[in-house]
Parts: structure tokens; sequence; C-alpha cells
RNA sequence: GGCGCCGUACCCAAGUGGCUAAGGGAGAGGUCUGCAAAACCUCCAUUCGACGGUUCGAAUCCGCCCGGCGCCUCCA
């Protein structure tokens, strides 16, 4: 079965063709590193994260480069106003770089923590400078750029095809633009690929045109064609980056190239926090340390699956703690095959209860289908449903099934969706042998004797006290158990 | 002003022309249990913002209206 996708760009469902058969090349577009990255961060790189893993599982060999904007973008509108990282730089009394630097830090230690796996290349837009002034020539020498004063300029007009993944129109730019007309341009949708460093600007580097610095689209459209090559499978970004971010590379790209930039484009959609957006520019955010405080990362990675990646998704804590109860049961199956592998033995004449092998083709196709994480998730509900319903069923347990049951689980919520903490990725005792443990299982003796001899209230007693300090004990016919409970 | 999206049970959220409208949370009853928790079983939208229309058939297509939102400016 193929995976079909969402292509922007024709607005409609596709079947994925890679370029190269068994390969995908991507470019999701990063962060500019000006401050901590916030949830709406969270939902596009976590959504990418959970498209590069499907890839890999479907067994796809995948390239994955994403950016780190680190000149910064302009506060205003387009071509005026002051870089973000200088204007950080300037509040702080630092170095523009020291403070790309710290931010660019953190949003690695964000994404690490939330279980995102690091892409393949992460180019970053200072280094790569001389690939930008090349392709500013390029596009300088076949026409479609002019120079005025220092500044490069491209002329939309020159390029037919401008306005093809967003829809617009570029004569319908102008009418009702908030931007103030820049007199250097020739028409008002032209951007800067280039810009003259005043005086005062901090981040400067030598070009042909004098010093300077680069505008805001051209790097990712220099980095992705040099790590990708000048036509490549996917690239992905926030909705938000639709028009102007990426209506422009393809402009500067298919005008140098020649060729088309980009087969499928994939944007998710934004978070909003009590029903209207979240960006940094209005101060409505909050940010994954924050997030991280409050739900630990199997919840925020749960709750924003439990919606499609091209849905707006709510921020809030109630929705936020109904996605950590239902991933609790979950995961509480997950932990429950693994507990019974070991002691499970061989059973003769096995009849499955139920096919495994089922429940991972619905997933499959559930995936395949534009990356349907809620329906891939309802799968998974149904699996645990019939597995609880087989451990609580007084059968002897078959251990082979088990482990087929908990492969498949591991492939699912664990290698795809990341939903499996660490330490229960660990074998099923690893870690469950510490000190804690011993104190508790010595706890949970005495407390048989105190139950031995009706002693209830004391034994509710030292029930509910370990539940104070977070263990929870479950009394079934043949002992007594404990978890710990989820923060 | 232009382009576009959304409105499904108490909450979150799939489904986009045809089996009984997924799944999760919350809620109700039951099994088990000294009690509790978990788990399991059962129940919980004749109905998909409103009104028209197309169709043998619509939550799904069309029109209009109401409500919410996004982009057009940096943004994931």
């Amino acid at each position: 079965m193929p995976i079909v996708l969402y292509n922007s760009l024709t607005r409609k469902k596709e079947e994925f063709v890679p370029l190269v058969p068994g390969r995908v090349h991507i470019y999701v577009c990063g962060p500019t590193v000006y401050s901590h990255a916030h949830i709406g961060h969270a939902k596009s790189y976590l959504s990418f994260d959970m498209i590069v893993r499907y890839f890999r599982y479907r067994g796809y060999k995948v390239k994955y480069v994403q950016n780190i904007t680190d000149v910064g973008h302009l506060t205003d509108d387009a071509d005026e106003g002051e870089d973000k990282i200088l204007k950080k730089a300037r509040e702080e009394k630092l170095d523009p770089m020291e403070i790309a630097e710290y931010f660019a830090w953190s949003y690695f230690d964000d994404m690490q923590k939330l279980g995102v796996l690091r892409a393949n290349i992460f180019p970053r837009a200072t280094g790569h400078i001389v690939e930008q002034i090349d392709l500013i020539q390029r596009l300088l020498v076949k026409g479609y750029a002019y120079e005025v004063n220092g500044n490069i300029y491209y002329d939309v007009s020159r390029f037919a095809g401008y306005g093809k993944l967003s829809g617009r129109k570029v004569e319908e730019l102008d009418a009702g633009a908030r931007v103030e007309i820049n007199p250097e341009k020739r028409h008002p949708a032209d951007f800067a690929l280039w810009k003259k460093a005043e005086p005062q600007h901090l981040m400067r580097w030598n070009s042909p045109w004098g010093e300077g610095y680069p505008g805001w689209h051209i790097e990712c459209s220099a980095m992705s064609m040099k790590y990708l090559g000048e036509t490549f499978d996917i690239h992905g970004g926030g909705l938000d980056n639709i028009f102007p971010h990426h209506e422009c590379e393809i402009a500067q790209s298919e005008a140098a190239s020649g060729k088309p930039f980009v087969r499928y484009w994939l944007h998710n959609n934004m978070v909003t926090v009590n029903g209207s957006k979240m960006s940094k520019s209005t101060g409505n955010f909050i940010t994954i340390k924050d997030a991280l405080q409050q739900f630990n990362t199997p919840t925020l990675r749960y709750f924003i699956f439990s919606s499609h990646y091209r849905s707006r998704l709510d921020f809030s804590n109630e929705a936020l703690q109904a996605a950590r109860v239902g991933l609790d049961k979950l995961l509480l199956t997950i932990k429950n095959v693994k507990k019974k592998i070991d002691p499970a033995g061989q059973i003769k004449n096995f009849h499955s209860p139920f096919d495994p092998s089922g429940f991972r083709k619905q997933f499959e196709e559930m995936m395949d289908d534009d990356f349907n994480t809620p329906r891939a998730l309802a799968v998974l509900f149904e699996l645990s449903g019939e597995v609880n319903s087989y451990l609580n069923s007084g059968l002897s347990l078959h251990q082979p099934f088990l482990q087929t049951i908990d492969q498949l689980l591991r492939d699912t919520a664990g290698q795809v969706l990341g939903l499996i903490p660490e330490d229960l990725l660990a074998s099923a005792e690893a870690g469950r042998k510490g000190d804690i443990e011993k104190i508790v299982q010595v706890v949970i003796d005495i407390r048989k004797k105190l139950r031995d001899h009706k002693q209830y209230q004391l034994a509710d007693q030292v029930r509910s006290d370990l539940g104070k300090v977070g263990i929870t004990l479950v009394d079934k016919p043949e002992g007594t158990t404990f978890e710990y409970q989820s923060e």
C-alpha cells in the first residue's frame, strides 16, 4: 500500500512516489533562534518527527534536513525594521551570535526532551552565506533579480509561477497591502534577497554588492538545494509559512535551477490557546519548558497526535489532563503485557483470541492515509481492549503470542509515535529491583498480615499513605502489586 | 477588501456520498473485591451550527445565513 499525503501545492491527497526509490529527501523549516520554543513549535516538529519516523518504519531511508535560522527576521515588515536577533542582542547587551547560540541549544534541548529524533543535518543560515550569495548571483545573471543601492530584490513579475502555492495573484498582492510601499522596489510584491547593512547593523558579511546580510527567504532555498538537490521530495513547515516564505522559496529556487523545486509540500496547522493563535510576536504563548513542567513527554506527544497534523489544536489544561489519563490506559496495557511475558509458557494447540497482524495492518492503513494519527491511536485503543480481555480471561497465557503483541506495541506506539517512556522500553524487570521496590515489598508483606488478621483499617491506611507518596497498591486475588503513579 | 479553513455527544476528536456516525476523557450500571483501584462487560449523538437545494441516498456535494478562526506583516 502506498503512502498518501496531502500536497499543499495541488491541494489534494496524492500517492507518495519518491524521486529515488526507497529514499525520502525532506526539508523542514526550522526555528528562528531568538527566544525559547513554544508549544506551537512542538506541534510542528513533533508532526514532522512522526512523519519521518513513519517513513522509516515503512522502510524508507530518510534524509532529513532542518535549518536553524540564526540571522533573524525583521520585526515589522518584510524589508524594514530591526532584525529580531539583533533586537534581543541589544536588549541583553550580547553579541547576536551569543543570542542565536543560546536559543539554538535551548531548542535542541527542548526537542530532545520531547523525544524528537534529530534531523540528519541542521544547517545554519550564517554558515551558508557563500551559498546564498551564489544563488543570488545566479538570479541576477538570469534576470530574476535587480540591485538598487546595495540591496538586491527578486523581481516577482519575471516568475510566472509566483503565487502557485498560496493561491495568490501578483496583481492582487498590492491591493490592501498593509506594508508601506518601498520606492526601491519595482513591484510591491518584490522581496529582498540581500540587504545592505546600515552602519549600526551588527550582523554583516561581504558580498559583491558591499557589506550586508541575506534576506529571509534565500537561506532555505540555498541550503535545501545544497543538501537535498535542486528537486527533492518533501518540504514541510507551518501553515503560516506558506505565504510569503514558501512562495518565495519556490520563486527563487525554480528561477535559478529551471527545475521543479519541491514535489510535495506539507504544512501543519497551528496551535491555539484559548481559541486564538499563539505566536511569539503577540506574547500569547506557552513555552515547551513550561509545558514540560506540568506534563511529561508521552502525554504531550499523545495530545498532539490525538488531532490530525493539518487540524488546529487548542491547548488547554483540561485537554492535556484527559490526554494523560487516556495515555496511561494504553501504557498500562503495554506494562501488563511485559510483566506477563516471562511467566507465560508455551501452550499446545494455542488458538489466537484475535489477530495482531490485523491491528498492524489497520494502524498502517491509517498512517498511510496522510498520517492520520487520531485514527491510528483509535486502532491502538481497540487493540488494548482485546489485549486486556485476553490477559484477564483466566486462560493460561501463550508466551509467543505475548511477544508478538509486545513487538506490535513497541513498533506502533513506541517506534512510530514515541509514546512509550524509556523505562517501559527497557526489559520487563529491569529497573524494578531497586531499593524502593524492596522496601515497598516489605510494606506489602506486612500489610498482607494485617489483612489476614482483618485489620482493614490499618491496611487501608498503609495503602492510602503510600498513595500520597506516589505509589499505588493493587490488590488482586493472586497477591498485591504496585505501580508508580504518573506525574 | 482579497484568499482560505472550521463548526460532529458534557469535553477533546475521526469520518467528507451508501454497512449500526471511530477513538479518548467525563458520566451511569454490572462482574471481580473485605473495601478501594485497575481491568473487563453494558449504556451514553435517529444525529453531525441553521435553513433551503441536488440525489434512490448527504454529516459528507451546492446555495445562503449564523458563529469561530487563519493568511494577506515576522511567525511552526
